[in-house]
RNA sequence: GGUCUCGUGGUGUAGUGGUUAACAUGCCAGUCUGUCACACUGGAGAUCGCGGGUUCAAGUCCCGUCGAGACCGCCA
């Protein structure tokens, strides 16, 4: 086949061109044919251009065959348009075909390759490569490029270096569970894809690299979500000689870089910083969205000398109190909207949403008759309560009170329109407690994981009082949404063994799980932490994606298949053999 | 592991237990020389996911199953 000619992209020809003799090549996005007079919208991965075809042309009827998705090269005389489109950036001209190619054919095509298909997500996913040809899909992944770019570009301007870790690794005892792979040479025994590249990173910081960063693929074997992929990518970090401030000067830093050269915008740093007991108390969890207010109240106070019961047994129960104001709510959620709302926190274990309704005639509706003058005038200060504002209050177990509330906080904050989708609310979760009490176990687990090191002041308080313990780790926060999660990490054997003490490890228990990996802080560690940031949230919430699929190209379902590959699926019987791996027969 | 929603031409939807399963878009053909969501005319295209049941009669009701999605658990 001869050379294929291209001297211009789809989106570049403008009335400076207009004469020259030009090679396009390109897919066939829409055909118009008039009758005498064929207009085709040529696309390529940069934009689209119209071709345009006469009937004295001598490719007439070559150009009146052609059909959508052909596969063309086109010659022609660029011209200016007798009527020009606007919404196009080469919609002052057109090219009139001197020569066309065509280099391939095409069926039709089960999706529609517009950005506005009408076809639903397992029809796109079984037809990837029809569905990446969307300009909006593209679109996504170029930004996702732009991000990796601008991320490489200011890390290696902070002499940060681009290191490898293995695939192939050993299963760790702790976290999510492990992707693993048999071994062919070792019968019996596994590989585990890293869930993080964490041990290693570490290991990085033991052998002198300062200052270490990869685009990591990671894999955990639990359940996807619209947020979460078995496989997904993270910016991974790991510095040396550094304390808390310092990672975050860095991703400040970087997210500025890329805000600016990806979006076009200007990250204000240093960004703001809220502890983790404050989010919880403000918006009752630990990745609030700050793009709107709507704050939580704690009112177990008031709650409690009030004349009801379902307040008074939660709070005897050890539970809490707390409400939120729903600004101009009154009239706008119905009786039937609230027990819409009361069902939705069942899922949360919530026993029961409490409400009522304020306008100038009082209060009214839900638990209105048990809301006292002086309770109201408390509640009204306290709550701010004003003129069509309606009250939803849960009554129950801390988590439970908190979950409920801030899922319908966030919920109402889409649906009073509360959120401005053009911003990026960047912030970071500090402070966050060295251990939750798993009462399953009956013992203290680590919260991040067990290498966090405290923070100083409560260094060797580790066994006295772990309960209150606060440890230097950090989440960055974005629109709702766990952007990333790291910490300092212990790099002194004796607050190490303290930590294994506290969540009731054993010297031997630790040496069995973590061997290779203490053995090296034997000979000299650096203070070291680091940071991974989500990739993949990162370019979703960058494109207004409602699912992270959309800035992946080759996602799985959420029930962890590939539609299009058809993975995972059996495989030979020799594999098997070969793996030494015997299946147990199915009993019934 | 659990809860909920959905499954009807290529695609997306509509469809009171009762005629030839409707609409939009896409596709094919025809008319048309300035379209850009071209317009107009005509046409093809569906074993209503699959299996069973109830019924004189099932796309519609029931059970099961498979598939898709959201959420809970899970994700140190």
């Amino acid at each position: 086949m001869a050379k294929i000619l291209r001297n211009y992209k789809n989106n570049q020809l403008r009335l400076s061109n207009v004469g020259e003799v030009v090679n396009l090549v390109g897919w066939t996005s829409k055909i118009r044919n008039l009758g005498g007079l064929i207009f085709i919208d040529l696309r390529d991965r940069f934009g689209i251009t119209q071709i345009v075809c006469k009937p004295e042309n001598k490719y007439y009827s070559v150009m009146s065959n052609i059909h959508n998705e052909y596969v063309l090269s086109i010659e022609g005389i660029v011209l200016e348009r007798e009527s020009k489109n606007a919404n196009l950036p080469t919609g002052d001209v057109e090219v009139e075909v001197t020569k066309c190619a065509i280099l391939s054919e095409a069926v039709q095509t089960p999706l529609i390759i517009a950005d506005k298909t009408d076809a639903l997500e397992d029809v796109r996913m079984k037809y990837r490569y029809l569905d990446l040809r969307r300009p909006v899909m593209q679109k996504n992944l170029i930004l996702r490029h732009n991000i990796t770019k601008a991320t490489r570009k200011v890390l290696d301007s902070l002499d940060f270096i681009e290191i490898e870790t293995p695939i192939f690794g050993k299963s760790t005892p702790e976290g999510a569970r492990d992707y693993v792979v048999p071994s062919r040479i070792h019968p019996g025994k596994f590989y585990a894809l890293p869930q993080s590249p964490q041990i290693y990173k570490q290991l990085l910081m033991v052998s002198g690299m300062e200052r270490y960063y990869q685009i990591a693929r990671c894999f955990r074997d639990e359940d996807l979500r619209a947020d979460r992929q078995m496989e997904f990518t993270q910016i991974d970090l790991e510095m040396s000689f550094v304390d808390e401030d310092d990672v975050f000067e860095v991703i400040e830093n970087m997210l500025k870089m890329i805000l600016k050269d990806v979006m076009n915008l200007d990250l204000i740093t240093p960004l703001p910083r809220l502890s983790f007991d404050e989010s919880m108390e403000k918006y009752g969890n630990d990745k609030p969205d700050t793009r709107f207010g709507l704050e939580l109240k704690n009112i177990t106070n008031i709650a409690n000398n009030m004349d009801f019961v379902v307040f008074k047994e939660a709070i005897q129960n050890g539970g809490i109190v707390k409400a939120i104001n729903i600004k101009n709510g009154a009239s706008k959620y119905s009786r039937k909207h609230i027990d819409e709302f009361t069902e939705q926190i069942k899922k949360f274990k919530a026993k029961g949403l409490a409400w009522f309704k304020y306008d100038n005639a009082g209060i009214s509706g839900g638990i209105s008759k048990f809301v006292d003058e002086k309770t109201f005038f408390e509640l009204k200060k306290y709550l701010n309560i004003e003129e069509n504002d309606l009250i939803l209050i849960v009554a129950d177990k801390k988590n439970i009170v908190n979950q409920s509330l801030a899922y319908l906080r966030n919920y109402f904050g889409r649906d009073m329109e509360l959120i401005d989708e053009n911003k990026y609310n960047f912030l970071w979760i500090v402070d966050w407690p060295s251990f939750e009490y798993n009462e399953e176990e009956n013992r203290y687990v680590a919260a991040h994981h067990p290498f966090t090191m405290p923070k100083d002041e409560w260094k060797d308080k580790l066994l006295t009082d772990p309960g209150k313990c606060y440890s230097k780790c950090y989440d960055i926060v974005l629109n709702g949404y766990e952007l990333g999660s790291g910490s300092i990490r212990i790099h002194e054997q004796s607050v190490q063994k303290d930590m294994f003490k506290a969540i009731g490890l054993t010297d031997e228990e630790a040496q069995e799980k973590f061997g290779f990996f203490l053995d090296a802080f034997k000979y000299g560690t650096p203070p070291h932490g680091g940071i991974a940031l989500g990739l993949d949230r990162l370019a979703m919430l960058f494109t207004h994606s409602t699912s992270i699929r959309d800035v992946i190209a080759f996602p799985k379902t959420a029930n962890a298949m590939c539609p299009m590959s058809e993975a995972p699926s059996y495989i030979d019987d020799y594999q098997l053999k070969e793996l030494k791996i015997v299946f147990e027969k199915e009993k019934e």
